[in-house]
DNA sequence: ACTATCTGGTGCGATATCGCACTAAAGGAG
DNA sequence: CTCCTTTAGTGCGATATCGCACCAGATAGT
């Protein structure tokens, strides 16, 4: 009658590194973004970058699983600071396309190569190879998490 | 002479999917607390009740990365529901000893317990071989950055 | 011992995050 | 078309997080 736990430990310890990991390179990047500027923003320029812009504010949300309202605020601010720019939504008359501007791109190439001497450093306790090792799994398991998720 | 650069996108994915993993499993574990309480406070409970209480607000603001007043707060909140205590610290009349409460500690037992069907259903995907192979890079890499932090 | 400097903790004000409630547009049923 | 339900976005109030300034106790230099 007990075999059903298979040392919960692992997995809780597991959660905690990464926990830890994502506060301190959090930090770090903080660190390396113009003053005022927040983790929150730069991560949305960096979607909008990597994935294409054109989303909607909710799909934004949705994607970093945080409230819509929250959202909406950190678009506020980048759109006060010109790093973004709104379009009317054609299939959806509530909506609204977010859409990078010329400056928002540049913030995001700015902000990455401003981490390049951070990655570098890292680079030379961690050679790629081990990186690389680690990424399929926490990718699997991003992805779980993504599906598993109870809606917020 | 080009080979310093070792492919900084590798690293720069690995950051991206733990901030994710860390973003998705913070908001799941802060549905199975008790309303009003947050995952900064399960933080700090969970931390004095693995590596032992008695430690000082400054020394567990500086585990967790935050600035002292973040962990003032913290403590507050948690003094304040009764799960945890302050006792003066004989080494230095301007700090406090926190103490956990039996409250406290059965706090944090009933949170992890909280966790335990998740875990499971994560175990069930995720065997725990393939978990305890990623914990060793991942506490480098923690360890690594929590040596080379700037101080906050 | 005396003074200057440093350090742990907190109060305060600014901003971020979040839940709730509301508006307006979309979609569905009759 | 009309009504009803659902959904996208936002305003508002409560709380969290954080930087700055301050106080009291500790430490160092003389």
């Amino acid at each position: 009658m007990s075999k059903p736990d298979p040392d919960p430990a692992i997995y809780f310890a597991l959660l905690n590194e990464i926990a830890i990991i994502a506060q301190l390179s959090g930090s770090l990047l903080e660190r390396r973004l113009p003053k005022g500027f927040l983790v929150s923003h730069f991560a949305v320029l960096n979607h909008l970058s990597r994935l294409g812009d054109g989303r909607t504010p909710l799909e934004i949300a949705r994607a970093f699983q945080v409230p819509k309202t929250t959202m909406t605020h950190t678009l506020q601010g980048l759109e006060k600071a010109g790093l973004i720019g709104f379009a009317p939504n054609p299939r959806d008359g509530r909506s609204k396309c977010v859409m990078l501007t010329d400056a928002g791109r540049a913030f995001r190439d700015a902000s990455v190569a401003a981490l390049g001497p951070d990655i570098e450093r890292i680079a030379r306790d961690f050679p790629p190879e081990r990186i690389a090792g680690l990424l399929p799994a926490l990718a699997d398991l991003r992805a779980w998490l993504d599906r598993d998720r109870g809606g917020v």
